[in-house]
DNA sequence: AAGAAATATGAAAAATTTTTCATTATTGTT
DNA sequence: AACAATAATGAAAAATTTTTCATATTTCTT
C-alpha cells in the first residue's frame, strides 16, 4: 500500500511514517499541498492524507484540486479539533474521511483500512499482484491483455483471490463454487483449475495456483 | 423512497416530513428508538434518520441494535453541535452519515441522496419494478424465482435497465452490447430479445420490453 | 527405488449458449 | 384492403463451455 502524507509538522509526519512502515506500507511525505499535487501526477498512491493547515496550499484547496483533476484516490483530511465545524465542508469537498488531532495511530490505521476497503469494493474489481478481475464484466485484466472469462473460470478465480494466501480444499470448491457435495466421481475442479492455470500463465508468465499435496490449492504470489 | 424518522422533537420531525413529502418521498415518524426498532421489523425503508437524543432508547443505541440485527438500510444520525466530539463513535457504530443541528433542509436532502446513491451502487444490484438484476452473479431475481442469466441476456437486460424509459435503437444495441457494426445480415438482437422477453414474462407475468415500430425498443413498466 | 495415492492433462462427450435461417406475424402507408 | 417494411418466432446450425474419462505425471511413504 502506497500512502502519501502532506503534513508540514515534521514530528507528526515522521511518527505516522514510522508507524505505517511498521505495518508494511510505503510512505511518501511532502510538506505542503502544492508538492502533493505535483507528486500525484507522477506516482500512484492508494491513500492520500492531507493536513488541513499547510503553507503554500492548504489541505482543503488541495483536496478540491485533486478532485477537479479527476484523481479518485481516497483522501483523508487531518483537522484540529477547533476546525471541526468545517466537517461538512470537508466531506462536501470530496474527502472520504477526516480525523481530528490529536489522534492515536490505531484510529488512523482503522480509518485508512476502512476507506481503502470501501474504495476497492466500490470499484467492483479484485486486485492481486498485477492482475485485476472485473466483477461485473467478468473480465480478467493483465499487463498483456484483457479477456472475458467463462462463467466457471470466473467464479473459481474470484474464489481464489478472495481466499488468497490460505489453503482451499477441494471439497470447499465443490461446495462453494459448484454447489455440489464432494464426490469422487468427478474431477471438474481439477479440469477447470488446469484451464485457469493455463490462461493465467499465458497472460502473466506467473504461477499463482500452487497445489498442496493432500490438502488443496493455494493462491499466492509466484 | 421510504424514509423512517425517529425524532422526539415534533416540530423538527414535522418540518422534515413536510419537506420530504414535497420531494415525493414517503415518511414515517416515530418518537423514540424502540418504536423505530419495532417498525423496522415490519416495514422496509430506504433510509433511517435517528435523533441522537431520544427518550426510552437513544439514537446511538438504536443504531447499534439495528446493525446487530443485520439491518443494512443506511442510517443518518442527527446530533446537536455540542455532541459532536462523538462523531467517531457515530461512524464506528455503523452510521453512514450524520448531520448536526441546526441544519438546513437542503443539507439533509443532499446527504440523504448521497448516502442512498452510495448504498445502491455498493449493493451491485439494479432495480426495476419488482425485479432485481445482480451485477456480480448475473442472476435475475423476481418474486417467483432467481435464475442465472446467460451472458448475452444479462448484458442486454443490464443495458435495458440502465436505459429504461427511453427508446433504444437496434444499432445502439449492436454497437454497445454486441460490439458490431449495424448489419442487416444478422438478427441476433431480435433473437435474444425474444428469449429475454419469454424469460421475463414467465417470471413476472409482465411485459417490460415494448417495441416501437421503426425506432427500437423501450424498457418500461407494463 | 518402488508402490500407492493424489493430481494433472488431452481429448471426447455432453450440455449450454449464441447465431443463423426460413417463415410467419405485425405495423404503417397507400 | 393490399402492399411493403419491420419485427417475431421456431427450429437448426454453429460455437462455446462444462464435464467426463482414460491415461500420464507427480508426490509421499516405506
Amino acid at each position: 500500500m502506497q500512502i502519501l502524507i502532506a503534513e508540514d509538522d515534521k514530528s507528526i509526519a515522521n511518527s505516522l511514517k514510522k508507524n505505517f512502515e511498521g505495518e508494511g506500507f510505503h510512505v511518501t511525505i511532502v510538506d505542503n499541498g502544492q508538492k502533493a499535487l505535483d507528486i500525484v501526477e507522477k506516482l500512484e498512491f492508494n491513500i492520500i492524507i492531507l493536513d488541513w493547515r499547510m503553507p503554500v496550499l492548504n489541505g482543503i484547496d488541495t483536496c478540491k484540486e485533486l478532485k477537479l483533476r479527476g484523481i479518485e484516490t481516497p483522501i483523508i483530511l487531518l483537522t484540529a479539533l477547533s476546525e471541526i465545524s468545517n466537517k461538512v465542508e470537508a466531506l462536501n469537498l470530496g474527502a472520504d474521511d477526516y480525523i481530528t488531532k490529536p489522534f492515536s495511530f490505531e484510529e488512523v490505521l482503522a480509518r485508512i483500512k476502512a476507506v481503502h476497503r470501501r474504495y476497492e469494493t466500490s470499484l467492483n474489481e479484485l486486485f492481486f499482484e498485477n492482475i485485476t478481475l472485473h466483477l461485473i464484466t467478468h473480465e480478467l485484466e493483465t499487463p498483456k491483455e484483457k479477456v472475458k472469462l467463462p462463467e466457471k473460470e470466473f467464479e473459481l478465480l474470484k474464489y481464489f483471490i478472495e481466499n488468497k494466501g490460505s489453503i482451499i480444499t477441494k471439497d470447499k470448491l465443490y461446495k462453494d463454487v459448484w454447489n455440489l457435495q464432494f464426490t469422487t466421481t468427478t474431477n471438474v475442479v481439477e479440469a477447470t483449475v488446469k484451464n485457469l492455470r493455463k490462461k493465467l500463465e499465458e497472460l502473466t508468465s506467473q504461477k499463482f495456483i500452487k497445489t498442496i499435496y493432500g490438502e488443496g490449492y493455494l493462491f499466492i504470489s509466484d
